[in-house]
DNA sequence: CTTTTATAAATTGTATACAAAATACAATAA
DNA sequence: TTATTGTATTTTGTATACAATTTATAAAAG
């Protein structure tokens, strides 16, 4: 029996993509009637689902005023790292203990995919990959607060990426970080796993840092 | 300029404190009609509300057949109390950098009023006190994603212990370990500071496992 | 008596209507 | 020109109306 979706969740589905996109500039107005002419539905489902993107921290509402796209700072970026470094150590740690061995296998198979695409400097396809083995391996944590709050931590972060434009080059010294704490995570060593993988996560976050003090 | 409140956001805040006050049990269906009447309101703010809670993990919203409160598990107790720690623990290690010398002295005040409850045995403001030190040590992180985040685990935890009846007493050794942390965040001791922190609130995730493996 | 099915009532999902507030704009005064 | 104020328009906040779905009820069949 395949549950019935609304026109609510539709919407909702749409417009959080066009945000991350970038489709919807930070700063912009969305004024409602624009919104459901484009979506083809009334006001209602609408208002609901702006509810919903504020709470993600897509929208700011403003009491009398309507919604508006935020606008993610270079703080945010570091913010959002700083959490999702917190997030993803605990998760490996948890994965060691609590990981299927299917899931254990399905995360190594990612993981040989992105070392594909570093071959044929497939960048996009690399970031999408490096996304999915990171969720995976939250998921293989096997506690769905922790999962819930990363899938939005995740989704600031590849909004970040998609504004600032160009995916930086993946350097090897990253792509063996990344075999690191994969292979720890394999032979189920939490304590190995969760540093390599910190270490891995906080050496992306010095990028981020070193790249908004030169661009000011 | 106080920016206006609408009709939703004030039934946000009252549904939201009475499902974490135990007042709507978990499981029960919200029909709109009853809660329209009961805050006096329409349709159109409460459904806003309900997606909000929803989105919180307050409701489940089932397709055509309406709200439902949750239902929180002994699982969900281990969850957000594994959850919480990464959370604590990451923001104590920010805090020791870049709390400012007042959010440091509330701290401590908050902690000396926490030692006249435990002396004269007055858990519940124990309780309201030992989560306000929390969330004070998150908000001296200054890192926004996280004390948005850190709120909405510590109010699942605060519901668990609502429902779950009366709070446990206050052993000395669990206040010395509040103490412990405390001290080391005013010396800005990071390390030492997190160590700490871990430490005594890993010890109350062992006590609540503990609880659940009793009470089965 | 239990199960099934037909029908009525209630409830939700969505659209629209109405009122209040905010915005845009033009006319006037400095 | 610039600022200001009054008016029209737009937009939002809230309430209500309508349609589709679900639930409740009861009659009929086994």
């Amino acid at each position: 029996m395949i549950p019935r979706r609304s026109l609510q969740e539709e919407v909702t589905v749409r417009l959080r993509n066009e945000i991350v996109e970038g489709i919807w500039a930070p700063g912009s107005r969305l004024q409602e009637r624009i919104l459901c002419e484009r979506y083809g539905v009334s006001r209602s489902p609408l208002r609901e689902t702006f509810q919903i993107m504020a709470k993600e921290g897509l929208l700011e509402l403003l009491p009398g005023k309507g919604a508006v796209v935020t606008r993610p700072t270079m703080t945010d970026a570091v913010e959002n790292a700083e959490l999702i470094i917190a997030l993803e150590t605990l998760a490996i740690g948890l994965a060691c203990e609590r990981a299927s061995e299917q899931q254990l296998k399905e995360i190594c198979t990612l993981h040989e995919e992105m070392r594909q695409c570093n071959h044929r400097h497939d960048i996009t396809t690399y970031y999408e990959l490096n996304n999915a083995v990171h969720r995976a391996i939250v998921a293989a944590s096997g506690n769905a607060a922790l999962i819930s709050v990363h899938v939005n931590t995740q989704r600031h972060i590849t909004r970040l990426q998609n504004l600032s434009g160009a995916l930086e080059a993946v350097s090897d010294e990253s792509f063996l970080e990344h075999e690191e704490f994969i292979k720890a995570l394999q032979e189920r060593n939490a304590d190995k796993a969760a540093g390599a993988l910190k270490t891995h996560l906080t050496s992306t976050l010095e990028k981020i840092k070193e790249r908004i003090i030169t661009s000011n």
